[in-house]
DNA sequence: CAACCTCATTACGTCATACGTATTCAATAG
DNA sequence: CTATTGAATACGTATGACGTAATGAGGTTG
């Protein structure tokens, strides 16, 4: 065993996350095409690690989905359509490669399909607590809206989502927060809007407050369904 | 080491998988409630396997956010919030245990927020190729909905909303198939329907595909949302 | 000549042991 | 009563050995 300090890699979860971090995103990316057979002991070498740290890291990169482990074959990589791309992990590896713009527009497209039935559903279950929330947020986007901002305003249009989600006491949709989180922070990030958050999607945030703290179901779809149309269509704008 | 051959347990996928297949049940049907702490010392002489099979099962929890493992402390199962419910493997876990109705319920409101979408967007794109499977499979419908054939009506059931999920061309959207095939399913399997599939369900689905084939994109939208709203309130009327 | 069977090879699967290390909790000193 | 120290603990990692199934070469057979 070397020194076995390693230079540096990853000091915050072990090395199974460090080899994860590692091979997760080179997959997702598509430098090892669909097909390709990496074998455990060439890894443990190449990553310096034991064979023992190669197969938790395997097992996990399996759960997604993302490789295949067969006996006497090794770890084969499978296609984009057997992938978990649910999986939180797997969204955020893709979002930081190559193909991140289709990855944006399924993504926007998801939120487009469920955030106008989740905002019906708030405006029938929210409790008082949650429209307070609402209406905060709402005022927060206002007052981000001009100037050099973007990071405040960021902050208040995730956790209006957020609220709107949760709200709708659905499981299935409270957990789509962190998919909406992360195409709110890369389209920022990726300076795929404009400077100015445009003042109409500010007004419909805050009448989507409105209606679902007046229990308003129509209204709170329609309003929050025009807000995801416009997401998608400013991402047809931006992107190829 | 034992005898180590194990009454029957698994053959499937070797021992890593059987010990998911008894954890993951136990743990996602709140057999252990959240907090509970366990040693993989303890799991590894309960289950006689050796340790490495049980850390490796372990890291496809925690890829999972199942459960947490922690230095000095153990392998912690986390709250119902944490979990990555959109894990196929996850889903049908909760999917056979106690709180299946909930499940259940949380699934249909989500096909009903997509499926629409995806209708409208297949009306859109769909091949003439998907175009002629979704005939095929109405068609399939309508022979099977009298009588004693709810397998076969169920196959084409399944098999139709999979290919408007496929046709929409939303990687997002797709991988919802499988989701949608273990909710028909168990509305199958538990008779949360009635004997003989609902004509109304039936012609629904041909004028679907129809409007599919003809690309037109709102009536396909339109008449999709019939189909699942329908498939809530069936739920509402069958279950608590 | 083609189809089938045999068997050595290979790389994953599992086990056992040893040691490292972060974390916790209790005992002690101030 | 607070703060520091230190021993116990359970996970993290490495290593070496062996089991086992899948593969493909090579020989056998119809």
């Amino acid at each position: 065993m070397t020194s076995q300090a390693e230079s540096r890699g990853s000091r915050d979860q072990g090395l199974h996350a460090h080899l994860l971090a590692a091979l997760g995103p080179a997959i997702t990316a598509g430098e090892f095409p669909p097909g390709t057979v990496l074998r455990t002991d060439e890894l443990a070498d190449r990553y310096e690690v034991s064979r023992t740290v190669v197969r938790e890291a395997v097992r996990v990169l399996e759960s997604m989905h993302l490789v295949e482990s067969r006996r006497r074959v090794g770890v084969t990589v499978l296609p984009t359509e057997a992938w978990n791309v649910y999986d939180p992990q797997v969204i955020t590896w893709r979002l930081a490669g190559a193909d991140r713009p289709r990855q944006l527009r399924s993504l926007t497209m998801l939120r487009s399909a469920v955030e106008p039935v989740a905002a019906r559903l708030a405006a029938e279950l929210a409790t008082p607590e949650e429209c307070a929330e609402l209406t905060e947020h709402a005022l927060g986007l206002v007052r981000t809206s001009r100037g050099e901002q973007l990071p405040g305003y960021l902050v208040h249009d995730i956790a209006f989502h957020r609220v709107i989600l949760r709200a709708s006491r659905n499981e299935m949709f409270a957990r789509l927060g962190d998919v909406v989180a992360a195409v709110l922070t890369g389209r920022t990030e990726h300076e795929v809007m404009f400077r100015d958050p445009r003042q109409a999607a500010v007004t419909l945030h805050v009448q989507v407050a409105e209606a679902v703290r007046e229990g308003d179901a129509a209204t709170a779809e329609r309003l929050m369904r025009t807000i995801t149309e416009d997401a998608m269509a400013e991402l047809d704008v931006l992107a190829p």
